[in-house]
DNA sequence: TCCGTGACGCGAT
DNA sequence: GATCGCGCCACGG
């Protein structure tokens, strides 16, 4: 079993669990250390875990500077990442989240692995950023992160909801490292006394990224034969999958723009849901989708009438979203 | 390819 | 709150 970690001081932690057949058996969040803990408790001794943030502070490993060797490995191959100061005080607050988790980890019976044997039972740092480079080769310009990374782990792992977030990608990258450690197809950067970042071998060798501009290298992605218009593919396909969320959207219930790019797969899309609303006006039941403070979309004279009609509570102009905001497909 | 446009979102004021 | 500026994204010329 290998559950993944992402750390965020603003949204908690969220974790992916797979299982040996690497399909997703949990996708959870968190929202501080406390509920996760219940969630760490349930797990076997033999689970791997991997999480993104690093487990404590640099140890000053490189004089004069306050990153770690594994940051000052990564840089030199064009992969950022943010450094870690030497002492705890310093720390971002999602960094000291890490190195509570790590901590508790530790308490749990997950030691942070060093060096020595690889194997199961232990907690190690990974930067899914980076595992996606691994896995992928590159990124290329255009492709948003949320796509790169959903096709880096595509037929890489099952189960993943079609409407995932980001930082559920990262955890479920982050599992899937785990799964390459336990395998033993992983290298690992930085310093083995001061911790490393585990990252997946894959054949793809990512001292060549150094030549280009740093992570915005030129080619994709396992591009199959008749696969290569990628570009208008994937632009249509934000359409199609707008759409479609737009059509599920129940009477009686609204969805802000940003909800509906969330849902289609690119949370900073919303602006482009309202180019599309326009453009597929009658379609769809656009009178349905609200801005963020519930006002109804302009140039649509009749659509306050209309979801009124269909039992949605107003507050003067707006629609109450507390009420009345759809909690999503699936 | 590049660039301007628009039924957005968010933080600052 | 209301408004503004700035960042974002998909499109289309």
């Amino acid at each position: 079993m290998y559950m993944g970690i992402d750390v965020s001081a603003a949204r908690g932690f969220d974790a992916c669990v797979l299982d040996e057949r690497r399909r997703v058996s949990l996708l959870g969040a968190a929202r501080d250390l406390d509920a996760l803990e219940t969630l760490l408790r349930g797990l076997p001794r033999h689970a791997t875990i991997a999480v993104d943030a690093p487990p404590r502070p640099s140890r000053d490993l490189v004089p004069g500077r306050e990153y770690r060797v594994a940051e000052r490995d990564l840089h030199a191959l064009g992969i950022s990442l943010y450094p870690t100061p030497r002492s705890e005080s310093r720390a971002k607050e999602w960094m000291r989240q890490g190195f509570a988790l790590f901590r508790l980890l530790g308490k749990l019976g997950f030691p942070l692995y060093l060096h020595g044997d690889a194997g199961r039972g232990v907690a190690v740092e990974v930067y899914p950023h980076l595992s996606y480079l691994a896995l992928t080769g590159a990124r290329r310009g255009k492709t948003s992160k949320l796509e790169w990374s959903r096709a880096a782990l595509r037929r890489r792992v099952g189960g993943l909801p079609a409407v995932a977030t980001q930082d559920q990608l990262d955890a479920a990258c982050a599992a899937l490292t785990a799964w390459h450690f336990v395998a033993g197809r992983w290298v690992g950067y930085g310093d083995p006394t001061e911790g490393l970042i585990v990252a997946p071998q894959t054949g793809h060798d990512l001292s060549r990224l150094r030549a280009a501009a740093r992570d915005q290298l030129e080619l994709p992605i396992e591009a199959g034969p008749g696969r290569r218009q990628l570009g208008p593919l994937r632009q249509s396909t934000f359409a199609e999958r707008v759409l479609r969320v737009v059509a599920q959207i129940p009477s009686g219930k609204v969805a802000t723009y940003g909800d509906v790019a969330r849902w289609a797969g690119n949370p900073a899309g919303a602006r482009a849901v309202g180019t599309l609303m326009a453009r597929h006006a009658f379609e769809v039941p656009c009178h349905r989708v609200v801005d963020s403070r519930g006002a109804p979309p302009p140039f649509r004279e009749e659509a306050p009438r209309m979801l009124k009609r269909e039992g949605i509570p107003f507050d003067g102009g707006r629609v109450r979203l507390s009420e009345a905001r759809w909690r999503g497909p699936g």
